[in-house]
DNA sequence: CCTGTATATGCCTTGACGCGCATATGCTCC
DNA sequence: GGAGCATATGCGCGTCAAGGCATATACAGG
């Protein structure tokens, strides 16, 4: 689990990000957000802090935990050289991002009849 | 295999849209910039154009590989909205971006000042 | 046709990771 | 200092994906 991008193809760990965007929040508050089982929380979270995502500071039993920047503008910054080629082609995505909101089914069938 | 995170997790398909970032490229090419044996490179190919990240046209006996915009799109999109929290950051940033660019090699060259 | 080249696919093994569950650690307050 | 809450960790299991290798398909030219 080194690269920034193994960290975020976790669904629950984007979720936890995601949420974390907002403000920062203690474990439990996120447990009950997600509605994940509180270990399960822990692990991701421990998983984030070592890889630099979040940060945690002590109050009193509670844990609470915040975003660190850099790893997503990691990710950013892998991802600029593609925005110049993509420029070209922006309507293209709204149609494509329209299309993918109930479909996860990611199954092609390209039978070649003629 | 659903999601275009888990696509991306893989640093050889990284290794591959980079790549077609440039320009676009036979199986043949790839194989040999990235030095991976073919049917890894294949396989990595067949990923990525499931998901819709590149796509292939014919050229005799090769297939040209291309990039396509949408799915790097999505995850310029599911980051977008931590871009705001990040700008407080930013001098952060580069002195993180300058301390693993020799562990990653990504190529970087900024330079900080105060 | 047959050979060589370019690319794709199938099988198998291996290793990693996420989860559930139980349990441990830590802190607070009475 | 003991009870109770908040969070962390250890263990075992199932799953799934990546790599290596062999082989299959497709096409071009002699």
């Amino acid at each position: 689990m080194e690269s920034v991008f193994e960290i975020i193809a976790e669904p629950n760990r984007r979720a936890i990000l995601s949420f974390l965007a907002s403000s920062q929040h203690s474990v439990g508050e996120i447990e009950r957000q997600l509605r994940m089982p509180q270990p399960t929380v822990s692990k991701h979270l421990r998983v984030l802090r070592e890889a630099g995502f979040v940060e945690s500071t002590v109050d009193a039993q509670r844990r609470v935990y915040r975003l660190k920047p850099e790893p997503l503008q990691e990710v950013a910054a892998w991802l600029a050289p593609f925005r110049r080629f993509w420029s070209a082609h922006v309507d293209a995505l709204e149609r494509h991002l329209d299309r993918m909101d109930q479909s996860t089914g990611t199954k092609r069938k390209t039978r070649r009849r003629r």
